[in-house]
DNA sequence: TCCCAATTTTACCAATCGGTCAAGATTTTG
DNA sequence: CAAAATCTTGACCGATTGGTAAAATTGGGA
Protein backbone atom coordinates (compact mmCIF):
# COMPACT_ATOMS: atom_id res chain seq x y z
CA UNK A 1 0.00 0.00 0.00
CA UNK A 2 2.69 2.49 0.78
CA UNK A 3 5.06 0.55 -1.12
CA UNK A 4 6.61 2.34 -4.23
CA UNK A 5 6.80 -0.90 -6.32
CA UNK A 6 2.70 -1.96 -5.70
CA UNK A 7 0.32 -0.82 -7.98
CA UNK A 8 -2.62 0.96 -6.57
CA UNK A 9 -5.67 -1.09 -7.15
CA UNK A 10 -8.89 0.72 -7.86
CA UNK A 11 -10.77 0.14 -4.48
CA UNK A 12 -6.96 1.30 -2.69
CA UNK A 13 -7.11 4.72 -4.71
CA UNK A 14 -11.35 5.59 -3.97
CA UNK A 15 -10.89 4.65 -0.10
CA UNK A 16 -7.63 6.40 0.48
CA UNK A 17 -9.19 8.80 -0.90
CA UNK A 18 -12.41 8.91 1.54
CA UNK A 19 -10.16 8.45 4.32
CA UNK A 20 -7.67 11.30 3.69
CA UNK A 21 -11.18 13.45 2.90
CA UNK A 22 -12.47 12.09 6.10
CA UNK A 23 -9.47 12.77 8.26
CA UNK A 24 -9.34 15.88 6.85
CA UNK A 25 -12.78 17.47 8.22
CA UNK A 26 -12.22 15.78 11.40
CA UNK A 27 -8.79 16.46 12.04
CA UNK A 28 -9.23 20.22 11.17
CA UNK A 29 -11.98 20.47 13.39
CA UNK A 30 -10.85 18.41 16.80
CA UNK A 31 -6.66 18.14 16.17
CA UNK A 32 -5.29 15.11 16.55
CA UNK A 33 -5.80 14.03 20.27
CA UNK A 34 -9.30 15.05 19.85
CA UNK A 35 -9.98 12.89 16.65
CA UNK A 36 -11.03 9.17 17.21
CA UNK A 37 -10.21 6.77 14.05
CA UNK A 38 -13.80 5.97 14.60
CA UNK A 39 -14.99 9.35 13.59
CA UNK A 40 -12.68 9.26 10.28
CA UNK A 41 -13.94 5.87 9.73
CA UNK A 42 -17.86 6.72 9.41
CA UNK A 43 -17.07 9.63 7.79
CA UNK A 44 -15.32 7.85 5.59
CA UNK A 45 -18.14 5.40 5.43
CA UNK A 46 -16.18 2.37 6.63
CA UNK A 47 -15.19 0.64 9.84
CA UNK A 48 -12.51 1.52 11.82
CA UNK A 49 -10.62 -1.96 11.07
CA UNK A 50 -11.24 -1.34 7.32
CA UNK A 51 -9.71 2.25 7.39
CA UNK A 52 -6.59 0.21 9.26
CA UNK A 53 -6.09 -1.72 6.66
CA UNK A 54 -5.32 1.17 4.56
CA UNK A 55 -3.28 2.71 6.90
CA UNK A 56 -1.44 1.30 10.14
CA UNK A 57 -1.94 3.77 12.52
CA UNK A 58 -3.99 7.05 13.53
CA UNK A 59 -0.55 9.10 13.10
CA UNK A 60 0.16 7.43 9.29
CA UNK A 61 -3.28 9.22 8.84
CA UNK A 62 -2.21 12.15 9.89
CA UNK A 63 0.85 12.53 8.40
CA UNK A 64 -0.76 11.59 5.12
CA UNK A 65 -3.61 14.62 5.67
CA UNK A 66 -0.49 17.12 6.73
CA UNK A 67 1.41 16.24 3.82
CA UNK A 68 -1.01 16.70 1.29
CA UNK A 69 -1.87 20.47 2.63
CA UNK A 70 1.85 21.69 3.20
CA UNK A 71 3.29 22.16 -0.85
CA UNK A 72 -0.20 24.45 -0.86
CA UNK A 73 1.35 26.61 1.69
CA UNK A 74 4.81 27.08 0.54
CA UNK A 75 3.57 27.57 -3.00
CA UNK A 76 2.57 31.27 -3.22
CA UNK A 77 4.98 32.59 -0.76
CA UNK A 78 7.72 31.09 -3.53
CA UNK A 79 6.03 32.58 -6.43
CA UNK A 80 7.25 36.42 -5.13
CA UNK A 81 9.05 37.36 -7.68
CA UNK A 82 11.84 39.83 -6.76
CA UNK A 83 11.97 41.29 -10.12
CA UNK A 84 8.35 42.19 -10.50
CA UNK A 85 6.63 44.95 -9.59
CA UNK A 86 5.85 44.72 -5.87
CA UNK A 87 2.13 46.05 -6.45
CA UNK A 88 1.35 43.25 -8.55
CA UNK A 89 3.24 40.41 -6.84
CA UNK A 90 1.63 41.63 -3.71
CA UNK A 91 -1.79 42.04 -4.79
CA UNK A 92 -0.94 38.19 -6.62
CA UNK A 93 0.30 36.90 -3.24
CA UNK A 94 -3.28 38.30 -1.23
CA UNK A 95 -5.61 36.90 -3.98
CA UNK A 96 -3.98 33.91 -3.94
CA UNK A 97 -3.86 33.47 -0.14
CA UNK A 98 -7.36 34.21 -0.24
CA UNK A 99 -8.30 31.94 -3.10
CA UNK A 100 -6.92 29.14 -0.62
CA UNK A 101 -8.76 29.92 2.28
CA UNK A 102 -12.05 29.64 -0.14
CA UNK A 103 -11.30 26.85 -1.20
CA UNK A 104 -9.43 24.96 1.48
CA UNK A 105 -10.48 26.52 4.72
CA UNK A 106 -10.66 23.19 6.16
CA UNK A 107 -6.63 22.81 5.15
CA UNK A 108 -5.67 26.20 6.34
CA UNK A 109 -7.98 25.18 9.70
CA UNK A 110 -5.49 21.64 10.37
CA UNK A 111 -2.42 24.22 9.78
CA UNK A 112 -3.46 26.32 12.54
CA UNK A 113 -4.62 23.22 14.67
CA UNK A 114 -1.43 21.74 14.10
CA UNK A 115 0.53 24.75 14.95
CA UNK A 116 -1.37 25.35 18.25
CA UNK A 117 -0.81 22.12 19.44
CA UNK A 118 2.74 23.16 19.09
CA UNK A 119 3.87 21.98 15.47
CA UNK A 120 4.94 18.15 16.72
CA UNK A 121 4.71 16.98 13.41
CA UNK A 122 6.01 19.72 11.51
CA UNK A 123 8.41 21.21 13.32
CA UNK A 124 10.99 20.14 10.54
CA UNK A 125 9.40 21.77 8.34
CA UNK A 126 8.59 24.99 9.82
CA UNK A 127 12.86 24.95 10.94
CA UNK A 128 14.00 23.97 7.47
CA UNK A 129 11.76 24.58 4.31
CA UNK A 130 9.43 27.22 5.47
CA UNK A 131 11.82 28.95 7.51
CA UNK A 132 14.28 28.80 4.16
CA UNK A 133 11.55 30.39 1.81
CA UNK A 134 10.55 33.16 4.42
CA UNK A 135 13.94 34.24 4.52
CA UNK A 136 14.41 34.21 0.78
CA UNK A 137 11.34 35.73 0.03
CA UNK A 138 12.11 38.58 3.24
CA UNK A 139 15.16 39.67 0.89
CA UNK A 140 12.86 40.02 -2.33
CA UNK A 141 10.70 42.34 0.41
CA UNK A 142 13.60 43.93 1.68
CA UNK A 143 15.62 44.33 -1.79
CA UNK A 144 11.90 46.29 -2.52
CA UNK A 145 11.97 48.38 0.42
CA UNK A 146 16.08 49.30 -0.34
CA UNK A 147 14.99 50.50 -3.99
CA UNK A 148 12.35 52.45 -2.81
CA UNK A 149 9.86 50.53 -3.89
CA UNK A 150 8.12 49.75 -0.51
CA UNK A 151 7.88 51.49 2.79
CA UNK A 152 10.53 50.97 5.41
CA UNK A 153 8.58 47.99 6.79
CA UNK A 154 10.11 44.76 8.70
CA UNK A 155 9.31 42.36 6.10
CA UNK A 156 8.43 39.70 7.95
CA UNK A 157 6.00 40.62 10.10
CA UNK A 158 4.72 42.05 6.28
CA UNK A 159 4.52 38.11 5.80
CA UNK A 160 2.63 37.68 8.87
CA UNK A 161 -0.22 40.42 8.12
CA UNK A 162 -0.53 38.79 4.70
CA UNK A 163 -0.67 35.66 6.32
CA UNK A 164 -2.72 36.01 9.14
CA UNK A 165 -5.82 38.15 7.31
CA UNK A 166 -5.83 35.98 4.68
CA UNK A 167 -6.05 32.66 6.75
CA UNK A 168 -8.11 34.76 9.22
CA UNK A 169 -11.66 34.14 6.85
CA UNK A 170 -10.86 30.26 6.79
CA UNK A 171 -9.44 29.76 10.37
CA UNK A 172 -12.67 31.70 11.90
CA UNK A 173 -15.56 31.33 9.39
CA UNK A 174 -17.68 30.00 12.49
CA UNK A 175 -17.19 33.40 14.15
CA UNK A 176 -17.82 35.28 10.84
CA UNK A 177 -21.03 33.41 9.84
CA UNK A 178 -21.89 35.24 13.24
CA UNK A 179 -21.50 38.20 12.59
CA UNK A 180 -22.74 38.81 8.49
CA UNK A 181 -25.30 37.07 6.78
CA UNK A 182 -22.96 37.71 3.66
CA UNK A 183 -22.85 35.07 0.98
CA UNK A 184 -19.09 33.55 0.64
CA UNK A 185 -18.29 34.75 -3.11
CA UNK A 186 -19.48 38.42 -1.34
CA UNK A 187 -17.65 38.12 1.49
CA UNK A 188 -14.17 37.17 -0.01
CA UNK A 189 -14.49 39.87 -3.02
CA UNK A 190 -14.85 42.53 0.04
CA UNK A 191 -12.36 40.71 1.62
CA UNK A 192 -9.82 40.92 -1.17
CA UNK A 193 -10.58 44.52 -1.98
CA UNK A 194 -10.52 45.60 1.68
CA UNK A 195 -7.29 43.85 2.53
CA UNK A 196 -5.56 44.74 -0.77
CA UNK A 197 -6.19 48.11 -0.48
CA UNK A 198 -4.46 48.22 2.67
CA UNK A 199 -1.89 46.61 2.44
CA UNK A 200 -0.96 48.03 -0.66
CA UNK A 201 -2.01 51.82 0.37
CA UNK A 202 -0.15 50.79 3.50
CA UNK A 203 3.14 49.85 1.83
CA UNK A 204 3.75 51.03 -1.60
CA UNK A 205 5.89 54.37 -2.01
CA UNK A 206 3.81 56.84 -4.04
CA UNK B 1 -18.93 25.75 45.33
CA UNK B 2 -20.99 27.65 42.42
CA UNK B 3 -23.85 28.40 44.51
CA UNK B 4 -23.73 32.50 45.58
CA UNK B 5 -24.88 32.20 49.07
CA UNK B 6 -21.91 30.01 49.59
CA UNK B 7 -18.50 31.58 50.92
CA UNK B 8 -15.69 30.35 49.00
CA UNK B 9 -12.83 28.75 50.98
CA UNK B 10 -9.06 29.66 50.73
CA UNK B 11 -8.41 26.30 49.67
CA UNK B 12 -11.23 26.30 47.21
CA UNK B 13 -10.29 29.82 45.83
CA UNK B 14 -6.51 28.37 45.52
CA UNK B 15 -7.64 25.32 43.87
CA UNK B 16 -10.07 26.71 41.47
CA UNK B 17 -7.56 28.70 40.19
CA UNK B 18 -5.21 26.29 39.55
CA UNK B 19 -7.58 24.15 38.28
CA UNK B 20 -8.24 27.64 35.67
CA UNK B 21 -4.77 27.68 34.78
CA UNK B 22 -4.02 24.07 34.41
CA UNK B 23 -7.59 24.04 32.34
CA UNK B 24 -6.15 26.98 29.75
CA UNK B 25 -2.95 25.49 29.29
CA UNK B 26 -4.86 22.30 27.96
CA UNK B 27 -7.72 23.22 26.30
CA UNK B 28 -5.21 26.09 24.61
CA UNK B 29 -3.47 23.34 22.90
CA UNK B 30 -5.34 20.52 22.54
CA UNK B 31 -8.78 21.65 22.60
CA UNK B 32 -11.69 20.31 24.64
CA UNK B 33 -12.33 16.75 22.98
CA UNK B 34 -8.40 16.42 22.93
CA UNK B 35 -8.19 17.50 26.33
CA UNK B 36 -8.00 15.02 30.06
CA UNK B 37 -9.40 15.33 32.98
CA UNK B 38 -6.14 13.97 34.21
CA UNK B 39 -3.81 16.00 31.89
CA UNK B 40 -5.45 19.15 33.92
CA UNK B 41 -5.48 17.33 36.96
CA UNK B 42 -1.25 16.38 36.96
CA UNK B 43 -1.07 20.29 35.62
CA UNK B 44 -2.82 21.94 38.72
CA UNK B 45 -1.06 19.53 41.00
CA UNK B 46 -3.93 17.00 42.37
CA UNK B 47 -5.61 14.01 41.48
CA UNK B 48 -8.85 13.84 38.69
CA UNK B 49 -10.82 13.32 41.83
CA UNK B 50 -10.03 15.86 43.82
CA UNK B 51 -10.90 18.23 40.09
CA UNK B 52 -14.15 16.67 39.92
CA UNK B 53 -14.74 17.58 43.47
CA UNK B 54 -14.39 21.84 42.18
CA UNK B 55 -15.94 21.00 39.01
CA UNK B 56 -18.58 18.65 38.68
CA UNK B 57 -17.67 17.66 35.09
CA UNK B 58 -15.23 18.14 32.58
CA UNK B 59 -17.55 20.62 30.41
CA UNK B 60 -17.88 22.69 33.76
CA UNK B 61 -14.08 23.60 33.27
CA UNK B 62 -14.17 24.74 29.96
CA UNK B 63 -16.83 26.89 30.14
CA UNK B 64 -15.52 28.40 33.05
CA UNK B 65 -12.03 28.78 31.73
CA UNK B 66 -14.23 30.33 28.38
CA UNK B 67 -15.74 32.76 30.50
CA UNK B 68 -12.99 33.94 32.14
CA UNK B 69 -11.55 35.09 28.65
CA UNK B 70 -14.78 36.37 27.19
CA UNK B 71 -14.56 39.61 28.29
CA UNK B 72 -11.63 39.76 27.60
CA UNK B 73 -12.44 39.44 23.92
CA UNK B 74 -15.16 42.29 23.83
CA UNK B 75 -13.14 44.75 25.79
CA UNK B 76 -10.72 46.55 23.66
CA UNK B 77 -13.03 46.68 20.73
CA UNK B 78 -15.55 48.65 22.97
CA UNK B 79 -13.54 51.08 23.68
CA UNK B 80 -13.30 52.49 20.33
CA UNK B 81 -14.84 56.24 20.00
CA UNK B 82 -16.48 57.87 17.68
CA UNK B 83 -15.95 61.11 19.14
CA UNK B 84 -11.93 60.85 19.36
CA UNK B 85 -9.46 60.55 16.24
CA UNK B 86 -9.29 57.53 14.21
CA UNK B 87 -5.62 57.43 14.11
CA UNK B 88 -5.48 57.62 17.55
CA UNK B 89 -8.36 54.93 18.44
CA UNK B 90 -7.21 52.64 15.90
CA UNK B 91 -3.22 52.73 16.99
CA UNK B 92 -4.80 52.33 20.42
CA UNK B 93 -6.65 49.37 19.32
CA UNK B 94 -3.78 47.44 17.70
CA UNK B 95 -1.54 48.63 20.64
CA UNK B 96 -4.20 46.84 22.95
CA UNK B 97 -4.84 43.54 20.84
CA UNK B 98 -0.94 42.87 20.80
CA UNK B 99 -0.70 43.54 24.39
CA UNK B 100 -3.26 40.92 24.82
CA UNK B 101 -1.70 38.62 22.60
CA UNK B 102 1.72 38.89 24.09
CA UNK B 103 0.21 38.80 27.55
CA UNK B 104 -2.13 35.83 27.24
CA UNK B 105 -1.38 34.14 24.24
CA UNK B 106 -3.06 30.84 25.79
CA UNK B 107 -6.66 32.83 25.80
CA UNK B 108 -6.11 33.73 22.17
CA UNK B 109 -5.66 30.23 21.34
CA UNK B 110 -8.39 28.39 23.28
CA UNK B 111 -10.52 31.20 21.55
CA UNK B 112 -9.27 29.93 18.39
CA UNK B 113 -9.96 26.20 19.22
CA UNK B 114 -13.21 27.25 20.26
CA UNK B 115 -14.06 28.30 16.74
CA UNK B 116 -12.32 25.88 14.77
CA UNK B 117 -14.53 23.53 16.51
CA UNK B 118 -17.03 25.49 15.13
CA UNK B 119 -17.81 27.09 18.34
CA UNK B 120 -20.23 24.60 20.27
CA UNK B 121 -19.84 26.53 23.57
CA UNK B 122 -20.30 29.90 22.49
CA UNK B 123 -22.37 30.54 19.75
CA UNK B 124 -24.88 32.79 21.60
CA UNK B 125 -21.68 34.80 22.62
CA UNK B 126 -20.97 35.61 18.92
CA UNK B 127 -24.14 35.68 17.72
CA UNK B 128 -25.12 37.97 20.90
CA UNK B 129 -22.98 39.65 22.61
CA UNK B 130 -20.05 40.24 19.78
CA UNK B 131 -22.08 40.45 17.16
CA UNK B 132 -23.98 43.74 18.50
CA UNK B 133 -20.70 44.93 19.71
CA UNK B 134 -18.99 44.33 15.66
CA UNK B 135 -22.06 46.64 14.28
CA UNK B 136 -22.05 49.02 16.99
CA UNK B 137 -18.48 49.71 15.95
CA UNK B 138 -18.51 49.25 12.37
CA UNK B 139 -21.05 52.36 12.11
CA UNK B 140 -18.33 53.99 14.34
CA UNK B 141 -15.91 53.25 11.71
CA UNK B 142 -18.43 53.94 8.84
CA UNK B 143 -18.86 57.27 10.44
CA UNK B 144 -15.29 58.14 10.33
CA UNK B 145 -15.34 57.24 6.41
CA UNK B 146 -18.75 59.56 5.70
CA UNK B 147 -16.66 61.93 7.55
CA UNK B 148 -13.73 61.60 5.63
CA UNK B 149 -11.58 60.84 8.17
CA UNK B 150 -11.31 57.43 6.93
CA UNK B 151 -10.55 55.62 3.23
CA UNK B 152 -13.87 53.96 1.82
CA UNK B 153 -13.21 50.31 3.41
CA UNK B 154 -15.50 47.72 4.32
CA UNK B 155 -15.31 48.44 8.32
CA UNK B 156 -16.27 44.91 9.43
CA UNK B 157 -13.29 43.80 7.34
CA UNK B 158 -10.53 46.19 8.67
CA UNK B 159 -11.90 44.89 12.47
CA UNK B 160 -10.90 41.38 10.73
CA UNK B 161 -7.81 42.12 9.08
CA UNK B 162 -6.85 43.71 12.80
CA UNK B 163 -8.07 40.52 15.05
CA UNK B 164 -6.39 38.72 12.52
CA UNK B 165 -2.73 40.24 11.78
CA UNK B 166 -2.80 40.90 16.12
CA UNK B 167 -4.06 37.31 17.56
CA UNK B 168 -1.51 35.81 15.12
CA UNK B 169 1.35 36.55 17.15
CA UNK B 170 -0.15 34.53 20.00
CA UNK B 171 -1.99 31.56 18.23
CA UNK B 172 0.41 30.78 15.44
CA UNK B 173 3.37 31.54 18.45
CA UNK B 174 5.28 28.03 17.19
CA UNK B 175 5.31 28.73 13.54
CA UNK B 176 6.80 32.16 14.49
CA UNK B 177 9.52 31.03 17.05
CA UNK B 178 10.38 28.37 14.12
CA UNK B 179 10.93 31.42 11.70
CA UNK B 180 12.99 33.96 14.19
CA UNK B 181 15.14 34.33 16.86
CA UNK B 182 13.93 37.45 18.37
CA UNK B 183 13.07 38.28 21.42
CA UNK B 184 9.53 38.44 22.80
CA UNK B 185 9.57 42.16 23.30
CA UNK B 186 11.83 42.85 20.11
CA UNK B 187 9.07 40.65 18.77
CA UNK B 188 5.89 42.39 19.57
CA UNK B 189 8.03 45.85 19.00
CA UNK B 190 8.08 45.12 15.43
CA UNK B 191 4.70 43.97 15.24
CA UNK B 192 3.40 46.74 16.44
CA UNK B 193 5.35 49.38 14.17
CA UNK B 194 4.32 47.43 10.96
CA UNK B 195 1.10 46.75 11.94
CA UNK B 196 0.31 50.07 13.11
CA UNK B 197 2.07 51.73 10.26
CA UNK B 198 0.76 49.67 7.55
CA UNK B 199 -3.07 49.93 8.74
CA UNK B 200 -2.77 53.33 9.34
CA UNK B 201 -1.32 54.17 6.18
CA UNK B 202 -3.20 52.22 4.60
CA UNK B 203 -7.03 53.80 6.00
CA UNK B 204 -5.74 57.40 6.75
CA UNK B 205 -6.92 60.12 4.62
CA UNK B 206 -3.73 62.92 4.81
C1' DT C 1 -16.52 -20.33 -13.80
C1' DC C 2 -13.12 -21.03 -10.49
C1' DC C 3 -9.49 -19.82 -7.53
C1' DC C 4 -6.68 -16.79 -5.16
C1' DA C 5 -5.65 -12.23 -3.64
C1' DA C 6 -7.66 -8.26 -1.86
C1' DT C 7 -10.88 -6.25 0.98
C1' DT C 8 -14.22 -6.06 4.64
C1' DT C 9 -16.15 -7.40 8.89
C1' DT C 10 -16.49 -9.34 13.44
C1' DA C 11 -14.69 -10.28 17.72
C1' DC C 12 -11.43 -9.33 20.81
C1' DC C 13 -7.65 -6.95 23.74
C1' DA C 14 -5.44 -3.78 27.13
C1' DA C 15 -5.46 0.82 28.21
C1' DT C 16 -7.71 5.05 28.85
C1' DC C 17 -11.60 7.99 29.57
C1' DG C 18 -15.26 10.71 32.29
C1' DG C 19 -17.18 10.04 36.23
C1' DT C 20 -18.81 8.03 41.20
C1' DC C 21 -18.30 6.87 45.98
C1' DA C 22 -16.76 6.19 50.50
C1' DA C 23 -13.20 6.50 53.79
C1' DG C 24 -9.50 8.86 55.76
C1' DA C 25 -7.00 13.25 56.33
C1' DT C 26 -7.04 18.06 57.01
C1' DT C 27 -9.06 22.49 58.02
C1' DT C 28 -12.43 25.40 60.05
C1' DT C 29 -15.56 26.72 63.54
C1' DG C 30 -17.72 27.56 67.93
C1' DC D 1 -10.24 21.29 72.01
C1' DA D 2 -13.72 18.60 69.78
C1' DA D 3 -16.97 18.33 66.34
C1' DA D 4 -18.38 19.61 61.90
C1' DA D 5 -17.14 20.77 57.46
C1' DT D 6 -14.14 20.40 53.84
C1' DC D 7 -10.70 18.30 51.19
C1' DT D 8 -8.14 14.41 49.20
C1' DT D 9 -7.61 10.05 47.20
C1' DG D 10 -7.80 5.05 45.96
C1' DA D 11 -10.83 1.93 44.15
C1' DC D 12 -14.20 1.19 41.16
C1' DC D 13 -17.59 1.56 37.05
C1' DG D 14 -19.26 1.34 32.16
C1' DA D 15 -17.98 3.26 27.87
C1' DT D 16 -14.61 4.35 24.56
C1' DT D 17 -10.13 4.18 22.31
C1' DG D 18 -6.22 2.53 19.26
C1' DG D 19 -5.23 -1.44 17.63
C1' DT D 20 -4.91 -6.90 16.34
C1' DA D 21 -6.20 -11.28 14.33
C1' DA D 22 -9.08 -14.28 12.08
C1' DA D 23 -13.20 -15.23 9.51
C1' DA D 24 -16.15 -13.85 5.82
C1' DT D 25 -16.90 -11.60 1.56
C1' DT D 26 -15.71 -9.50 -2.80
C1' DG D 27 -12.96 -8.55 -6.94
C1' DG D 28 -10.19 -9.80 -10.73
C1' DG D 29 -7.76 -12.63 -13.89
C1' DA D 30 -6.94 -17.01 -16.16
Amino acid sequence: MNSPTKKTTRIQAANQQKILEAALDMFSQFGYRGTTIDQIAAKAGMSKANLLYYFRRKNDVYLAVLESILDQWLEPLARLDQDKDPEQELRAYIETKLRLSQQNPRASRLFANEIMQGAPMIQPFLSNQLKELVELKCEVIQHWIDNGKLQPVKPMHLIFMIWASTQHYADFATQIQALTTDTDDKLYKDASQTLSSIVLRGVLVD
